[in-house]
This record gives C-alpha cells, sequence and structure tokens, in this order.
DNA sequence: ACTATATTTCTATATTATTAGAAATATGGA
DNA sequence: TCCATATTTCTAATAATATAGAAATATAGT
C-alpha cells in the first residue's frame, strides 16, 4: 500500500460523523445502506452527509450501488482489512511476543 | 473505547510524517528508539518532529521514556489494536462470512 | 560554573477541512 | 410532461492544522 492512500483513508475516517458513518457501514454488513437512512439514524444534513460520504468513498473505504432512486451505500471490508495490515507492517521485526494481539472481522460470539 | 478517543488516535495517523514515525516505531519494537534517530531516518526537522511526537503522545498511540539525555519513543501495540478492535466492532451484524480477514500483529514468516 | 548534547516550546505564516442552506441533478410514476 | 423523491453540487464563512527557525529547557561530563 502507498503512504498516500493509507493517509487518505485515514483522514476519511479522522472525523466523528464519517467514523460514525463507517462503523455504521462495517455493522450494516454488504447489502447496503440508503443514504437517507444513514443521515436519519445519525442526524445529519444531508449535503452534509453528502460531503462526508463523498471523503469515504474516495478514500476507498465505502463503496455505492444505485438500485432506482437510492444510493445504497457499504463498508469495503477488503480496504478497511489492507489498513490495518499496513499499520501492522513488520512489527516488532517479526517477533511479535510483545505485542501480537490479531484483530480484524470477526464476531462477538467467537472472540 | 470513546469515539472521541478514535478520532483522536487516527487524526494523529492521518498525516504523511506521523504515520512514517508510527510505523518505524512499530517496526523497531518495545524497546524503542531515540527521537534525534527518528528525524535522521524520516529527514524531518527536530522542531517538526518533536510537534508530531507529541500529537502521536497525546493520542495515546506512542510511550516515551527518558535514558539520560535521550528520549526513546516506542509504538504503543496495545492502543493500536484497540484502535482496530474498534473499527471492526461488530461487523457484519456478527456474521463475518463476506468479511473475515483477521489482521493484527504477526510476523511475515507466519502469514 | 561552563560546555556540549538532546529535545522541546514558542511564534507566525501558510494551508486545508467543515458546515449547511440553496440550487441542481437523477430517477420513476401518473 | 409534470410532480415527488433521493441525493448531490455549489457556495462562502468559519475553524483547525502543519511548518521550521529561534529561543528555552533538561541532563551530564569536565
Amino acid at each position: 500500500m502507498e503512504i498516500l492512500t493509507a493517509v487518505t483513508a485515514l483522514s476519511a475516517l479522522a472525523q466523528e460523523h464519517r467514523l460514525e458513518i463507517f462503523r455504521l457501514l462495517v455493522r450494516e454488513g454488504v447489502h447496503g445502506t440508503p443514504a437517507g437512512h444513514i443521515g436519519e439514524k445519525l442526524g445529519i444534513p444531508l449535503s452534509t452527509l453528502s460531503f462526508h460520504l463523498s471523503q469515504l468513498k474516495n478514500a476507498g473505504l465505502i463503496n455505492c450501488r444505485r438500485e432506482s432512486r437510492t444510493l445504497f451505500y457499504s463498508a469495503n471490508y477488503l480496504s478497511m482489512n489492507e489498513l490495518m495490515a499496513y499499520l501492522t507492517e513488520n512489527c516488532c521485526e517479526g517477533n511479535p511476543d510483545s505485542c501480537e494481539i490479531p484483530v480484524g472481522c470477526v464476531p462477538e460470539k467467537e472472540k
């Protein structure tokens, strides 16, 4: 991963509204959620929401598909996991005794 | 984790110099690296470096200990992993078939 | 006390991001 | 074609962040 790709993704997540949006979409799953529902659930005006969705989309963290008049947004799990892998790359020079706490998209019941 | 804690950590990582600094420290391990070495390796003026180190420190992503005149900075692996867990929390409503790609601090050779 | 080293704090300037109302665009039904 | 719904783009005001030189602080050796 290019460092600018990672900075763009992290910048996209480094904002309260956008982090809420992203976590909502991570919870909702691959089918996606209409933009309007996101704004309603989080109490964000639609023009502001649209700005934040485009930031997340531009960073590759979310996907968008149209179904009639409705745009469904969904989390891009692959790019999320690539970002996390980038952060932990080569940790402890390959000797992770002191830091190994694997995380990822794993359901609560299996933890 | 509080959302503001996560936003602070993500904001700290969402900057090219700071992301380079953090990834360097993740690689170097728990013993830590003197501030001067970081600036030298990354070509960052010391006053600028100090500003960025304080942002990362304030976000809880790195630790600092003094040894004589030298300040050793090191990655805080626990808070890094907590941040990643926060991003993936409750993914896919507990049905991660479409997104399960666990990541974390695991050495290359074991991947 | 003096000097050298390691690092931080202060400062001002320059750059970038956030907000939400109003207008514009896209789609589909009558 | 006309209207309703869903969402985006435009706009301008406001706020926050990054930069690096110079001065200040902390530590240790002579």
